[in-house]
DNA sequence: TTGTATGCGTTATCAG
DNA sequence: CTGATAACGCATACAA
């Protein structure tokens, strides 16, 4: 490998004056600087920023941690936060929880030890709550994206879960549905929570009933329990519409109801939080409440390179970031009964 | 920071007995290894990565290069490639090249310097030999995925392009369609010209004739040229067909389509190359020719670290997966002309 | 403007 | 089984 000190030599000066001539500190004369660059040039040499690192106590890294690298809403987030870091001259190391807080340790554990100099983290639960302590047991500066953990003080760039399920109630209210049922993710989970919420309080305001049985807390995955579902439909009440919490659960749950011959939005209305990538450009389908996913990463980065400049000197600053409701077609009016 | 040398003085051993104890390497007491694995328990010791790959000469740290981190293909093939790289305890470091040559060498210089052990790499271009070569020079072990690049010797995972082409092809044929537009990548992607040998073979094989005025070579982005699609459907004997040579194209085609009132299947077909994510499940509508991505990644990734092991002393590899042809609702017979 | 000495945290090597 | 020393490649502090 080649190093400063084949650099120095060649040149006929010490290591520190080439270590100058990269990093453009300290004076050198013209002659010397044209030199060194040459001879670097020559002997492609490329800085180790691994040695750097272990100087400077800082990596030039920051980490990204999602819950699933194949949702849209997560991809692009993804972009938007690789497209700060790069511009702001940091590379990103991804890591993908599924959801899993067993991986999301391991994950935890491997940036830790890289010394990444901080970190956007899409929590998996509450129960993230422990990692986020080794973080700042470890004093690495971090950002939570999309999900808060109850208890845990940290800068944030959230969605506005709850006035979006409520708007996306709104709509189907509007619609004609009274009887609408919610499909959603866990209850550990802050997003899952806050779209509870919404559904809530839009029942409310509309002084419709709550009712327990048409309300199921499955996760955020792909739905995979047709039984349940079943159940739902066979009521001697079904609802005429699903709100469900999020785009996989939507899309699978399409899935399923046109398995059964259930047409939507004709027999049953389907909502869902998040938009689902190319699906709605090739036909533009689901009625859904959007949220600006590269903002929250764009954002996110920006956030997080903030905190790290200034340490504990800022104030905690949560970003909401609103999410926009699209009506598209996957919701209309209540069937007429018999 | 907690080193090495706070549990070496803590647990009165030298900092050597805590770095075996660490690394199970060499015999040490039960009673020691107990009193250290306490101490770093205690501590919340973290061995510091930066140092280590600094001694051993290696990072635990692959890199995968990609083209578009929001095309669906590409988000799944990242997939695979970080269950691999997880599974085989490294760290996968994300970029995006956006297909520019520009964004690419920013990219490649970053990985040279973070001294990477190796690259899982998507090409721009046959361009992209510069940036291959540059890794040459510095030694850092690649393969290619997805696509090739012509004069490059390396490891790689790709496509049967052609094939799959061609089986697209033999599909609209079947259909009765004698006349069929290309939309292509650049000639200057390897892809692009197999997909394009496929779709000239699949003329030949059927004695159709070969026009160029309805062959483009737009790029792989999302089409946004309604000028050339609009000189293509006014022809006086326009396509019946159109072949899509990847799914950013067939959405975005499909859109303008739309947009003037043209509809697929029945006043023109439509087929691409590469699936489109959620949408083939919430409305399973374009008629494809999928290839395995997960594969693409996860293979790719094995493909990579046998290389890293075995060095020079391994024969290059090439693994070809093949696609799978869909058929699904967006190709139909041709219309009849009037 | 340039150079010397030192240390970042870890492991390889050799000695005991 | 354990320890002392040097080295990985670079940058900081200080000296010249």
């Amino acid at each position: 490998m080649v190093t400063i000190y084949d650099i120095a030599k060649r040149a006929n000066v010490s290591a520190m004056t080439v270590s100058r001539v990269i990093n453009n500190s300290g004076r050198i004369s013209a002659g010397t600087r044209e030199k060194v660059k040459r001879i670097m040039e020559e002997l492609n040499y490329i800085p180790n920023s691994t040695a750097r690192s272990l100087v400077k106590q800082e990596t030039k890294m920051l980490s990204l941690l999602i819950t699933d690298i194949t949702n849209p809403f997560f991809t692009t987030l993804a972009r938007g936060a690789e497209d700060a870091a790069h511009q702001l001259g940091y590379k990103l190391l991804f890591g993908n929880s599924d959801e899993k807080l067993s991986k999301e340790k391991e994950y935890v554990d491997m940036v830790l030890s890289t010394r990444v100099d901080g970190l956007l983290f899409a929590p998996a639960s509450d129960a993230s709550a422990d990692h986020l302590a080794m973080l700042n047991v470890h004093r690495i500066p971090f950002v939570l994206v999309d999900r808060e953990v109850p208890g845990v003080e940290a800068d944030m760039v959230l969605g506005e879960n709850r006035t979006g399920a409520f708007q996306l109630m709104e709509h189907l209210v509007s619609l004609g549905h009274r009887r609408v049922a919610l499909i959603n993710g866990f209850g550990t989970v802050s997003t899952a929570r806050e779209r509870y919420a919404g559904y809530r309080e839009a029942l409310e305001r509309h002084r419709l009933p709550y009712d327990d049985s048409i309300v199921l807390e499955y996760g955020y995955n792909r739905f995979d329990d047709p039984a349940k579902l079943e159940r739902i439909l066979r009521m001697p009440d079904p609802p005429t519409a699903i709100f469900a919490a999020n785009n996989m659960l939507a899309v699978s749950i399409i899935g399923y109801l046109r398995d059964r011959g259930v047409s939507v939005p004709e027999q049953i209305s389907v909502v869902c939080f998040e938009d689902v990538g190319m699906a709605s450009e090739l036909d533009p389908f689901l009625t859904v409440a959007v949220q600006p996913a590269y903002e929250f990463g764009y954002r996110g980065i920006e956030l997080l390179m903030e905190r790290i400049r200034r340490k504990e000197e800022m104030e905690r600053q949560t970003i909401r970031l609103p999410s926009e409701l699209i009506v598209r077609k996957s919701a209309g009016a209540p069937p007429h009964r018999l």
